[in-house]
DNA sequence: AAAGTTTATCAGTTTAACATGATGTTCGCT
DNA sequence: AGCGAACATCATGTTAAACTGATAAACTTT
């Protein structure tokens, strides 16, 4: 139930990027060392976010990983959007033809559940829960800060997406 | 995202067998006919709830699947814990040590969330969802009684021949 | 007892998600 | 220019869910 194992990445790696945004670029490696994930497989889910206008990515030294806007604009739906769209408001017995139109049984009463779903995910910023919970945003911080072997890194130079 | 197809199934095969409780026990043939899924993917499932102390099975000519109570008292969630346990309220970014003691940076509003939809699952019955839309569970049915006409099967309770 | 119907179960294939390793590409630095 | 750091990409492997076909077991009717 809920979200597959890459939108949850998605997120988590937003947040941990976002919450370290004033320390410039979060590198793949640190991401992965934060989450526990296979460092391949978090670059390929990051180029997606890339490519979705979520993230702006930087190559060579000094590299890594930004948000694309300001993350009080950045919603979870957006973040998660890639990986399994949100408006897919599916039939909770799995009936393609299910609708306002040809309701299955449990349509009317699930549809107010989903919504409420939707509505979190479409509402709620990336802004909204670094903010919430400062200690977890400090404790990843300070996480990608420890891996960060020495002060070599300097402020990043041009962007690309 | 919401249930695997699993769950999804399993819903919907109750719902079938609730709403034509009257016409006595269903077979696969009759609900694979229904979900349009394959009959010995559905007799496991369907297998698994029996097991779980949701349907009876009875073999043989006249056999099929009932509800093993009343639907009043069959929440959605019992229907659908033996394929994804309901009581697992994950946290939204996939942390293992996520909780109220260590929380995530989503864990306080998610759970609220989450908890909402747990409760709709925990306290909607069965027979909530057949009296809601008795067309659809007409529907359901009449398409189980024309799959049985064309089967010759005796009608329930009768004596026949 | 035999025949026919239906569920139960087992062995295997397919598919998609997840993961890994190797290699290519871009960039900053000297 | 050349080196090393970092993202990008490709080819492949692994795993779990979904599905299929065949066979066994249980039951009803005759």
């Amino acid at each position: 139930m809920w979200l597959s194992s890459t939108a949850q990445n998605s997120l988590h790696a937003v947040l941990c990027i976002a919450g370290s945004a004033d320390d410039g670029p979060v590198r793949v490696d640190e991401i992965a060392a934060v989450l526990g994930r296979p460092r391949n497989y978090l670059s390929k889910t990051l180029h997606t976010l890339v490519r979705a206008g979520v993230l702006l990515s930087t190559r060579g030294p000094t590299g890594g990983f930004q948000l694309a806007e300001k993350p009080e604009r950045l919603t979870l739906a957006r973040v998660i959007a890639p990986f399994e769209p949100v408006s897919e408001r599916r039939c909770l017995v799995g009936r393609a033809t299910c609708g306002d139109a040809h309701p299955c049984a449990a349509h009317r009463r699930w549809s107010t559940v989903a919504a409420n779903v939707e509505k979190f995910l479409n509402k709620t910023t990336i802004a909204t829960l670094l903010s919430d919970n400062p200690r977890a945003t400090r404790a990843s911080r300070e996480m990608i800060r420890s891996a960060r072997l020495s002060n070599r890194r300097k402020p990043h130079g041009s962007v690309k997406r």
